[in-house]
DNA sequence: GTCTATAACTAGATAGAC
DNA sequence: GTCTATCTAGTTATAGAC
């Protein structure tokens, strides 16, 4: 195994449990058992390192996505929304072959990206892979053609939020479900559980 | 104005923009004109400041939670659940005659303590305000009987992280909506969104 | 109570030997 | 590519003069 594979999978597990701001790269490098100048020739800097630890997963994620937005924006027939939210899950739990846990991994990284470093990961995201959001923003449009622009783009944010915050801390909730009910659940399992409560936010009715 | 309460409030700021990792205390005495040391000397560490700040709101914010929860658990008529999420509306809103715009800048300090430094402010609320939280959880399932122990735990936490994310990055959102939608919104119009919203995922049907 | 000065430590980044 | 050693700049916290 690389040097760098190394550090990448050290950072990761770190980044994820502690927050990008929260961990040294003296605890990756260590953790890694690399030496600590490896992170600076590999990757330049501590933000590079962020980046890359990010496209890792993004890389196999966008394309998964964008193939399952396209299909449910193309069918003929108005798709539901949990049909839409429902589209994530394949390309997430695909994650999973990346590495061990690579889903679960990966929607931490994203929940912390969004609080840590003044948005940073917003800005990834927006300028690094535009055709997916703009196709889910399709996708939902579709499914809800009454949403106003300004609405829709409400609901996606609260959307975003639950998900990435709960998956931010799905250790500790998946923690507390297991000693307070018993039950011993998946990251799978927890994705299944929000998705009633998103698409029910989303197509909640209109207000005004 | 005191020493004390111009460290409060410096530290308020800058910890709702910039998180509590990423806020030093020179930062906080520079903006608030005071000695490095006066931290230290009124606080006693960094800690005890953070925890300070919190409970300037806390303490407001609590005793009016409890009435209003109260209320609701002790009405003859079974509420909704939009009237249960709506008796939050007030109490926060409350929060804004502690010190010009005290609701924001509280819910901004709830999202960072949540990702923040692990966990600290599950700690701190659970810990020291447990009536608030089992008061909501009553008003919640006389509102939705149906709904299981379990069920409400996870939604509970899928409500707060929708909030609280919200909240954590309601600065930018609102200049987003400014630049693409021309709607100038102010803290209570983004609540008054996000309640339909989470009342939906809240109430939404049990999927199992 | 408030200040200066500084201790004690940690951070990210790099120069240069091998 | 990998190492040690070190630099610079940042952190929290404190001792002691006023």
């Amino acid at each position: 195994m690389s040097t760098k594979n190394k550090i990448l999978d050290a950072a990761e597990s770190l980044f994820a449990e502690h927050g990008f701001n929260g961990t040294s790269l003296r605890e990756i490098t260590s953790k890694a058992e690399v030496n600590l100048a490896a992170v600076n020739y590999h990757f330049g800097s501590k933000k590079e390192l962020i980046k890359a630890v990010m496209s890792r997963y993004m890389n196999v994620l966008a394309p998964l996505l964008e193939a399952a937005l396209s299909d449910i924006c193309e069918q003929e027939n108005k798709p539901s929304l949990t049909e839409v939210l429902t589209a994530f899950i394949e390309p997430l739990l695909a994650l999973n072959e990346v590495k061990e846990n690579g889903t679960s991994n990966f929607l931490q990284l994203l929940g912390r990206g969004y609080t840590d470093s003044q948005g940073f990961l917003r800005w990834f995201l927006t300028t690094q892979y535009p055709s997916v959001i703009s196709l889910f923003v399709n996708a939902v449009q579709k499914a809800y053609p009454e949403l106003t622009a300004e609405e829709m783009f409400w609901r996606l944010h609260f959307t975003m939020g639950t998900v990435v915050f709960t998956m931010s801390s799905s250790d500790a909730l998946m923690d507390i479900a297991k000693n307070d009910f018993d039950k011993d659940l998946s990251i799978a399992e927890v994705i299944q559980k929000v998705i009633p409560y998103v698409a029910a936010g989303v197509g909640a009715p209109i207000s005004d």
